[in-house]
Order: structure tokens, then sequence, then C-alpha cells
DNA sequence: CGATAATTGAGAATTGATTCTCAATTTTTT
DNA sequence: AAAAAATTGAGAATCAATTCTCAATTATCG
């Protein structure tokens, strides 16, 4: 997929910048700086297009709307902040899964989610204290 | 949460007997067979109930609809079949994911989704193979 | 037993995410 | 630059999950 119009490229390097997981809202947001006028529609457009070309991921985890986020070669998982529900790729997995599969069945991927409070939300951490 | 009329009992009862994550559909045409005429918002309706009450957990993963089922005191994890979209409890767990949290990061829970086929669906070690 | 309160089923309504419609605008082709 | 094709924004429409409404039924209390 080439990127075409200003509405696209926008959407795309704001995406890319923010360098993780988005919802759609808050890419329209962001990207409105940018674009002026940008419509939701359109960012659901180009999303959708970018999805089928591979070049961003759809990410749904449980207690959290959809959010995007540029493709990551390797392999990743979550950390969903439960106080301001953002949601951050970490890096390293213990791997290992396969042993906990019931005879007969097989699997093709997992996926590990990790629940808490980010460091600008948790109370002894944050950039306040 | 005290389970005073037919309905609710069957309704819980079922999910019980199932002993697996189930859509409030699956379980009303389950429960109608020992409630006849039983309606999907009274499934909802003692869904919600004994959700409040801790008795029953939603469970809603990525890829399949919200699932419900007896709550379970140890600690586990699930498999989503890919083919059937059944979701099975895994027992069992790694562990030590806290040292994959980022500097200032804390971490209240966590959950492993494995995906992938269940042994019916395997096209090798189905029942019907 | 008769009144009052609670529960139920059916379908309408709501909610949140996403897609569609269509006229206006922009881009591409020629 | 004129014509054809593609894209856009706004709001309507859709879709799936869930909740609400309300009349009918059932349970509870005095």
């Amino acid at each position: 997929m080439q990127l075409k119009t200003t509405q696209q490229t926008s959407i795309f390097r704001v995406l890319d910048t923010l360098n993780r997981p988005v919802t759609p809202q808050e890419l329209l947001g962001a990207a409105s700086i940018e674009s002026p006028g940008l419509g939701l529609a359109t960012v659901y457009r180009v999303l959708k297009k970018l999805v089928e070309a591979d070049r961003v991921q759809k990410i749904e985890l449980a207690g959290v709307p959809p959010h995007y986020e540029v493709q990551s070669d390797k392999h990743h998982h979550f950390f969903v902040c439960e106080d301001c529900q953002r949601i951050l790729e970490i890096t390293g997995c213990p791997g290992g899964f396969k042993k906990f599969l019931p005879e007969g069945f097989t699997m093709t991927s997992h996926e590990v989610i990790l629940y808490g409070m980010c460091r600008d939300c948790s109370p002894l951490t944050g950039k306040e204290n």
C-alpha cells in the first residue's frame, strides 16, 4: 500500500512516531494537528488498508477498546495500565507454553498480557512524586 | 446472590455442569432444555448478578465474543481453538512475568492465552481420524 | 386468599466500534 | 485545462453485545 495523500501520510507518520498502540480516536486527535479537519472515517479507512498490507497491527485486549500500532517484527507482548488504560509493548517472553497444552492440541501462537500500573500512574514512582 | 427461580437455578446449574467458558447464546440453548421458553434477557440478567456476586467470571479474549464460566479458585489461563472458537481453561503457568516489566511499573495480574486447534479440530488427532 | 413485589420473555433500544453513503474536493489522466 | 477516477468528511447506517421497557406471570406477605 502506497501512501498517496496528506491524510494517509499523516496518519501513518503519527502512528509511527507515537510508537505505541493507540485507539483510532487518539490517532485522529494526534493526526489532526498535521491534517486539520481529518475525519474519523478516514482514520478507519487508512488503518484498514494498513492492516491488510500488514504494516499495522490491530491489537485487541480484554478491557480496553481496540488499539493499532505499527507492525513490529520482533516477538512481543503487552502491558495494560489499569489506571490510564494505555497499552505498552513489552519485549521478552518466558516461552515454553506448549507444555501446558492438553494432549492432542496444537498451538499456533500465544499472547501474554500484563496488567498493572505504568510508571506515570504508579503512586510512588510517578513523575510528581 | 441466592438463586430463587427455576430459570436462575437452571442457568447456574447448566453453566456449572458445562464447566467451560460459554457464550450467553450457548448457555441459553443449553439451559432452555431444562427451562423451556427461557429468554436471552434473563440469561444476561442472571449472568450479570452472578458476576457481581463473584460466582461467575466474564472472559473476554481477542477474536472471540465474551464467554462466561463458573468462578474457578485456582490460577489458570485459556486456550482458544481457532477453528471451532471454543475456549478451554488451561491449568499451569510459567510465572515470572515481573522481570519483563519496565522500571517503575507495577503488575497486579497477567493473562496468558494460547491459540491453536483443539483435539477435535486438529486434523491428525480428531475423533474421526 | 388477595395485594404487593419480583421475575420473566419478547422485542425495542442502547452502546461502542466500525463501515457505508454521498456530495464535495482532490488527484490523475489525457 | 477538461474529464474521469480516487479520496475525503460528516453523518447515517450497521453490527454484535447487552440493557431496557412493559405487559404477563409468578412469588411473597399479611
